[in-house]
DNA sequence: TACTATACTGTACATATATTCAGTATTTTT
DNA sequence: AAAAATACTGAATATATGTACAGTATAGTA
């Protein structure tokens, strides 16, 4: 990060008061009318200087585009997205996937974590993991034998116990004595964890 | 604060996610990208209508004038207790009772709440109530039938379902057919609800 | 029954806005 | 001494955007 002269600090200033105040970036002319400046272009020159600079970022084309980096988010919450368990395609963090999200500290389970997942039946039913259930999953395919995994098999995702058998296979094992073993013979099926199981959440 | 409807908050949770994630609100066109519309009217008539029932403000002519109304100050996070479910005694807020703090989003279970249960042993385990997972604990003696509750009963604090049988009779039923339904006679015995659950917290 | 609210598509247009180009001047760096 | 950065004015323009108008359809309310 360079240094800031001290007319960039003024138009950095006036940008997060108006933020502030307003909720939204100002418009060239809106800093040019708050620091006086009778020229869209003198606010143009600073905006780029301080996008330059890395201050700022700012979107092209898209007005009012400015957001000011490292601008005071660091609290320790986030919002994290709720993905619903389809029957089939991956859960990836598409908007269109994204049911809804939730406001979370970082910290709230052991591990870190990257979504929750919107669980849909009852395999898992013994491991206390019920229909409706968001389990906090961390995005690794660092996983051990007995981990509660989210994994994928073509385009079906599905959460179960992990047990590698031997280099060639892996079973995929129910907590409900109504549901089988997925046998998944490597050379033949791809396996594809999306992540584990590092936590749980129940509305009622 | 008027009702909002389920297509309204969509639209909100769409707005406030574009200004989490650029920095800066949508536009109109951006909302129906994001959603689906087809058409930047109906966004607008969302808006129109969020603005009605005091949802967000928007400033007329600007661009991206959108700002959400108390659109969570980050400090909507409280320090919650987690009390520990003693075999006798019961659950009080006493400082000797209390193992540790969460801090967690005031508005994070459906219903407010007051305080975490770890839980002990597996008499809920079929509604997906686990050895040591945490309760969300509203303090209320305003109980239904089918909800889960929790009870003591002189000293003995437990975690079942509720159900009253009539004026005089409620039973206490576990999820675990290992274990009994207790039977509490009000004329007899003194039923103290300490409160309900309206969530649970696993982490693994 | 008419009326209002909700929930959309589709078109159109004035204006809000970003952005480029042409200058001028001062200061700092190479 | 030349080049680059800073700090502006002023004008021009393509486009991004808000917003009005015209429809369609459904559900709930007075």
């Amino acid at each position: 990060m360079k240094e800031i002269t001290s007319q960039q600090q003024r138009v950095l200033d006036c940008i997060q008061i108006y933020i502030k105040k307003t909720g939204f970036p100002p418009t060239r002319a809106d800093i040019c009318r708050e620091l006086g400046f009778k020229s869209p272009n003198s606010a143009e020159t600073h905006l780029r200087a301080l996008e330059k600079k890395g201050f700022i970022s700012i979107e092209s084309g898209a007005s009012r585009g400015i957001s000011v980096i490292n601008g005071e988010s660091s609290d320790d919450s986030n919002e994290y997205p709720i993905i619903g368990l389809v029957a089939a395609g991956s859960p990836t963090l598409a908007q269109e996937n994204i049911e809804k999200t939730i406001s979370c500290p970082k910290s709230f389970f052991d591990s870190n974590f990257d979504y929750f997942l919107k669980v849909k039946g009852l395999s898992m039913k013994d491991a206390g993991i019920m229909e409706d259930d968001l389990i906090a999953v961390k995005k690794t395919t660092d996983v051990r034998n007995g981990d509660i995994v989210i994994a994928r098999i073509d385009d079906e995702v599905t959460v179960k116990y992990f047990n590698r058998k031997n280099s060639k296979v892996v079973e995929l094992e129910p907590a409900n004595e109504d549901f089988e073993n997925i046998v998944v013979d490597l050379e033949h099926e791809q396996l594809h964890i999306e992540g584990k199981s590092v936590g749980l959440l129940r509305k009622n």
